[in-house]
DNA sequence: CTGTTAGCGCGTTCAA
DNA sequence: TTGAACGCGCTAACAG
């Protein structure tokens, strides 16, 4: 009964084995078909098109294909904990638009694998069906890491950490962070900066010279350390710098944050920020305080978006888009990780000097 | 030779074989020990996780497992031929995002498939390791659909067009244009349009009632079906209605499509776009002018985006995210395509009504 | 240009 | 609770 249903109008799941039967060749030629067409004859090519039109057979089953080639194709994205983050940060997306261009040049797909913080993460990244993964920047202590390593296939880290065996591409964020930093503190007597959160509990907190060794997230920890240098560099030390760590990248909590700053007896006269959008709530909150930029109070973003040009924002400049495909590259195995990503401060209106 | 590297230090390929021989158990109990650990003794599954550990295994080749299970646990999502846009657009992302959170509650993965706007696109759908298909809305004639349609797996168009055999998640275009079109026409006398491209060649041009049947993006000729009753409603005949068809959803290029009809001779007095994005750049440029909003000229966006609130636009609300989130589901075989999905009608101040 | 052989690594079957 | 055999669907490596 299931043979005599077993034709071309259910055709649940047909193989290629029923395709070369119909076709009358064997099998090899029909996958050849696929694969390599020049190696086939015209004649057996159009036998077994047909064969499979009829049989409605729509090509090898890739996991099959998979399997015996040891290669899915496919490059794996880890974005970390938060899902829709990936999509909703601008920079986030530009750099997944740099992965998608070199795996659309190179016939790969591009999986992103959902994280959720949960324990079961680690059997997610095991169970992927990837040829390299690229980890979006994470803290030193993210179980992903290790998952990671563990399955021994190409993999790349972006921003930070360095993990053993697995590659890095990243700007050099504390050298970056001295240089713009520089830039806001200039002139300054009282610099404060706006951070990222330090790690993964992602506490909110304004406080004095927080402890920089002990941030888990590097990308968080190299730039306060650029921006300890930079405060130094002008004769503050880092215990006099007053730190609003915000629990997101976000221009709302930025704006809050910085409005209690510059209500506070000590109010800051420079803002250094992590992002561009932490530095235009940063600004929003200082118009708001009836402070001008940067006469009373110096603001500085990172990543040089479209709304640092909007605001003429002082800023990092760097490209994600090209970090995203360098991973890619380095992930295929194409080229090996580059030492080191470029970056550049483009100063604009809202820094003195 | 070979076999004398081929071990633990070694391990390129470490087989569930190898670990059921060092453990001293069968193959099968190796597999219990990660598919069904309740089955397997105590003893067993520290023996086969500690031979694991001892040769590097990271556990199943994720390939042949799902060519034994006959499942990938992974969706694909083909977003359309402008790689970048994908995550640029604020839409899509949302869209996304609602994808990525079914597919991390189900444990599912989720492939981008990449598609160029070449031939092999088919191919890159054939051969796709996915259980099912979501794709972004396209034009009728998009070769990807017959693809998608043709391996025979579940799949969900979303906004259109409709193909039989694949599901269908989308907003009433028709019935949403027309009533957020009444709003933006309200009390006018030269209602216009700012439109999307009406076909994949994406040609922008400025003409008066064009032909709406020959737009092969359903999206674009459903809303302007809408925007084309909304202004019949007020007795203005399609023939006389301006229509700007832009190639991109893009502030920059509305605004300038924008100056364009306002610097003509028959200048707008309401403008009803296809994107809060290209209304933004229609108030920019109704600005630039000398037109004040709504009084001049009246603007209508579409989405509710975060822009519309701050530029207090009369828009279309919809959520993209939840949208997204029903693809999935219906994608993954979790509940059936729901009939359509909800819109409203926001009010705001650029409109007169 | 075409066919034969031999698995890729795993998990479902059935038996013990 | 564990084991042995088999095959999921396909393609690399060889002949012919």
């Amino acid at each position: 009964m299931l043979d005599a249903m077993d034709s071309a109008a259910d055709a649940k799941r047909v193989t290629l084995a029923q395709v070369a039967q119909r076709a009358g060749v064997s099998v090899m030629t029909a996958s050849y078909t696929y694969n390599r067409p020049s190696r086939v004859s015209e004649q057996s090519r159009a036998k077994v098109l047909a064969a499979a039109a009829a049989l409605g057979y729509a090509g090898p089953d890739p996991s099959a294909r998979s399997l015996r080639r040891g290669s899915t194709r496919t490059l794996g994205v880890v974005m970390g904990e938060h899902l829709s983050y990936a999509f909703e940060d601008p920079q986030a997306a530009s750099f997944l638009a740099g992965i998608a261009d070199v795996c659309a040049e190179s016939g790969y797909g591009m999986t992103i694998l959902p994280i959720t913080g949960a324990d079961d993460d680690v059997s997610r990244i095991q169970s992927a069906a990837v040829d390299g993964f690229i980890v979006w920047t994470t803290s030193d202590d993210d179980p992903v890491l290790g998952a990671v390593r563990a399955v021994r296939r190409p993999a790349v880290v972006h921003g930070g950490p360095e993990v053993a065996g697995l590659g890095l591409v990243s700007i050099d964020n504390r050298a970056a962070a001295r240089a713009v930093g520089t830039a806001a503190f200039a002139g300054a007597g009282r610099p404060a900066v706006v951070s990222f959160p330090l790690s993964r509990d992602r506490i909110s907190t304004i406080t004095r010279g927080p402890d920089i060794a002990g941030a888990t997230f590097p990308v968080t920890r190299q730039r306060l350390e650029g921006y300890r240098q930079a405060a130094e560099d002008i004769g503050i030390p880092w215990s006099d710098v007053v730190v609003a760590v915000c629990a997101h990248n976000d221009a709302a909590e930025a704006e809050q944050a910085t409005a209690a700053l510059l209500s506070g007896t000590h109010a800051p006269d420079a803002i250094a920020a992590m992002s561009d959008e932490q530095a235009a709530g940063a600004i929003r909150a200082a118009r708001a305080a009836g402070r001008t930029v940067p006469s009373d109070v110096a603001v500085t973003g990172w990543d040089d978006a479209a709304v640092a040009t909007q605001l003429g924002l002082t800023t990092v400049a760097q490209s994600l888009r090209e970090q995203g495909a360098a991973c890619a590259h380095a992930a295929l195995g194409h080229e090996p990780v580059p030492p080191a990503a470029a970056w550049s401060v483009v100063t604009r209106a809202s820094t003195r000097s």
